[in-house]
This record gives C-alpha cells, structure tokens and sequence, in this order.
DNA sequence: CGGCGGTTTTGATTTATATCAAGGCTTTCC
DNA sequence: GGAAAGCCTTGATATAAATCAAAACCGCCG
C-alpha cells in the first residue's frame, strides 16, 4: 500500500499500524461483525466470501501480499475473510484511518484508484457469474491467471503454450466461479479433450493455445 | 454528488461541468472506449450493463438522479451505458476532474465512499449471481427496491403488506439477475402461489408479507 | 371500438449443471 | 512401505432453468 509515500511517511504510517499473524484456516474478518479495522496482507494468502445461512458460499476474491482489506464503508464487514496459510498483516483501526488520510491525502487517492479496479474486476466477475458457461468460467479464471502472472501488458497474451500453477483447490474454484467441484472437473477435462490444456498433475496445467483459450473465454467464436 | 461541498464550491464546479441530455434508448458510454469523462446524472434512468460478442449480456445496475458513472481508472470505459429514458447529466473531462478534486479534497473522500458502497453492492450480487435459486434471486431483488424505496433505516424491513412499483422491465429484470425472461414471469408466478406477493399489474406489485419474503430471499428458512 | 405490436404469461421439451455415488491418485505419517 | 485421509476425476441420474412455441394481455393508434 506504500507505494504512494514517501520513506519518511512510510515510518509514521508504521507506527499507526498493528502488525499480526493469523494462522492458517482462521476466519479473521466476519462477515456482519463491526467493521473496526481496515488490513494491508504482507504475506500469505486470503480467502474472501460471503455465504448463505444454509451454506452455500461464494468466494468473492483472494487476497496476497500488498493487498487491502476492509474499504467496507458502512459500520459492518459486507464479507468474511480467513487466512489460506500463514498470514501476516498490519491492522489500522478505524480511527486512526482517518487521521492517516489527514496526513497522507495520496494514500486517499490511491485507495480511489484501488477501489475503481475492484469495481471493474468485481464487474467482469458478474458478467461470468450471470451469463458464462463452465467451461467458459474455467477458461475466463485461467486467463485470468495469465494476466495477473506474466504481468502482460495490455492484455498481450503469449502466442507459445504456457505452464500455469494451479494456486488454489477445486473446491475454492468452484466456490468463486459459481460451480460444483465436479462441474470444475468436467470443464478442464473437456478443455483438455479440445485440445487446449494438459495437465502434469492437478495444480500444474499447461495451455496450449493461449489465445485460442481466450477465444472460448470470452466467446469469440 | 455536490452534497460535499458548499454552495460557492459547487459553482466553481458547476463552470468545469458540460450539462448535456442524452436521448432515450441512446448508449452513450461504450464498453472499450477510451474513458475520457466522468459524468453525474441529474435527471433520468441509466442502464449499465456488459456484453458477450454473441450477444449475452449482464445488467450490473440501474442508476438515477444524484449518481455517478465512469470511476474507471484504467484508460478504457469497462461497461456500457444507455438512458432508458431522456437524461440529463453533467460530463466532466478527466483532467478537470483531476482539478477538481485538487481543490476539493472532500469530493474525493466522498467518491471514496461511494465507491466503497458500490463494491460492497457488487458483492452481495455476486452472491447472489453465483449461488441463489431463480425465486430467491427475484425476491432479493424486491427486497431490495424496499430498502431503497421506503429508505428503510438500517434494514428495517415493514411488518404489513405494501404496494411496489416495478421499474423496470421484465427483460431488463432477467438480465440484471442473470436469467431469461421465462424464468423471471415463472418465479413471480411460483412467489404468487405461495402467497407472498399479489399482482394489480404486471408492473404494480404487492408484498403480502415482506418480512417472509426475507427468509425466501436469504435462505434464512 | 377494434386491430396491431409489443410485453408478459403459460406450456412442452431440452439441456446444462447439480447431485449422488464410486473409484483413482497423492500425500502423509506411522 | 503401506494404510489412511484428502483431493480429484469419472459415471449415472435428477433437476432447475433455458429454449422453443403459443396464447393472453395491454396500451396505442387508426
């Protein structure tokens, strides 16, 4: 979240924070709850959901290293959160927040900026939700991967085939994409059937035709 | 969006704003298109929505007098937008606005908010998008209207029958929940059966029982 | 008033995905 | 190294919602 201050802001920033570990599997944000605190993750990886009272859950994101947590404006957590492995954060209560902003108007601006991404990820992710196929789904979530890995430019994809790591399980993918585990299956099966994805083992694909992927992700043909 | 600001502050910001009025059925913002302005609607309906190539598409919301449209930060507009009927709005070019927000920091933490405020909306549509059944979805979404309509403090939801007016058409109602028209008239009809909910017309709605509608809507039974 | 275009409802059928149920792989840990 | 526990895949069946099709309703304009 530092990257908008300068060294000097940066240490007074530090002193407002908490630092804390949560250990793996801890629910630490819970949905409902009073919303008091607002998080930076330094590392480790978090699942973020919300759920029905019968069970069923949806897995809005997940969170790592640099990320914020809790822009929640209202006084209560819209979504809950706990830790996939060991992860350590900062901690700014509320309060504190404020007078952060006081001091440090870029940080505003960048939480802005940070937040107009969330929207339009969060927006992409609903267009997927309410109108994708499975297999489009899983496409569309390993593309995703793509991106957000090689860093491509400007939405470049690679033209050559390419090794993926799988970074969560089935049940956390079906969870986010709105499917069953086996739905999941089925989908990479079927994409590995077409010719599209191989697999070493279940966490490590290769695509074989990156920009044909997209062409099923995003219905192109 | 001027709640911010004091009387001599909105006219400064009145003289950057372009007012202009949009013809209905007119799409003017265009998914892709280079994000040039940032626009605050003063009067009429907007559609916001996204699109497959082959024509699927999502309504992610419906905005109206007093809200905003265009936070996108990346250069490129990432949904589309079409009155539904004649709007008037003020355009704003982003390098005024960047002005503008240097010289009223406050709008800024108040676009914060909002911004905040629609993420935590997004969410809860992605939850629902991703895990409800059909009725539940169409009685989230009068459920909904309720809360805006009867501005209900804090999610107090009225123990007694009341009458809705529906906004929006059936077709536009299928593609913000993320189903086909069919579906929709069948979840209505099924709500009707189960004594829930009365029709006058296809547009005027009565809510039998609205706190009963809530557990539908939630699962919570 | 009566026909016409568009919207909504209702019905029959199909289909994608969920659910139920095994079976196969990995990893772990004794 | 082998048993146990979790994952993941695959198969059979059920089901909710989509699709296809037609009828009912509604507002509009002649």
């Amino acid at each position: 979240m530092c990257d908008a201050l300068s060294d000097d802001d940066l240490g007074v920033l530090a002193k407002a924070a908490q630092r804390m570990t949560i250990s793996p599997g801890k629910v630490f944000i819970e949905e409902g709850d009073p919303a008091n605190y607002f998080y930076n993750i330094n590392e480790g990886m978090v699942r973020v959901f919300k759920a029905l009272p019968d069970g069923r859950r949806h897995i809005t994101g997940f969170m790592g290293a640099g990320q914020f947590l809790g822009l929640a404006i209202s006084g209560h957590c819209a979504f809950s959160a706990e830790a996939m492995e060991e992860v350590h954060l900062c901690r700014f209560s509320r309060a504190t927040l404020n007078q952060v902003f006081a001091d440090f108007p870029a940080l505003e601006r960048r939480l802005l900026n940070i937040a107009a991404h969330e929207l339009t990820v969060a927006h992409e992710q609903m267009l997927l939700l309410a109108r994708k196929s499975a297999v489009e789904r899983v496409s569309s979530y390993l593309l995703n991967l793509v991106m957000q890995l090689d860093a491509c430019a400007e939405g470049k994809l690679p033209s050559s085939k390419l090794i993926l790591k799988l970074p969560i399980s089935r049940a956390d993918l079906a969870d986010y994409l709105g499917l069953t585990i086996e739905t999941v299956s089925r989908s990479f099966a079927q994409l590995k059937r077409n010719g599209l994805i191989e697999f070493s083992n279940a966490h490590a694909v290769t695509l074989l035709n990156p920009q044909r992927l997209e062409l099923v992700a995003n219905a192109k043909s």
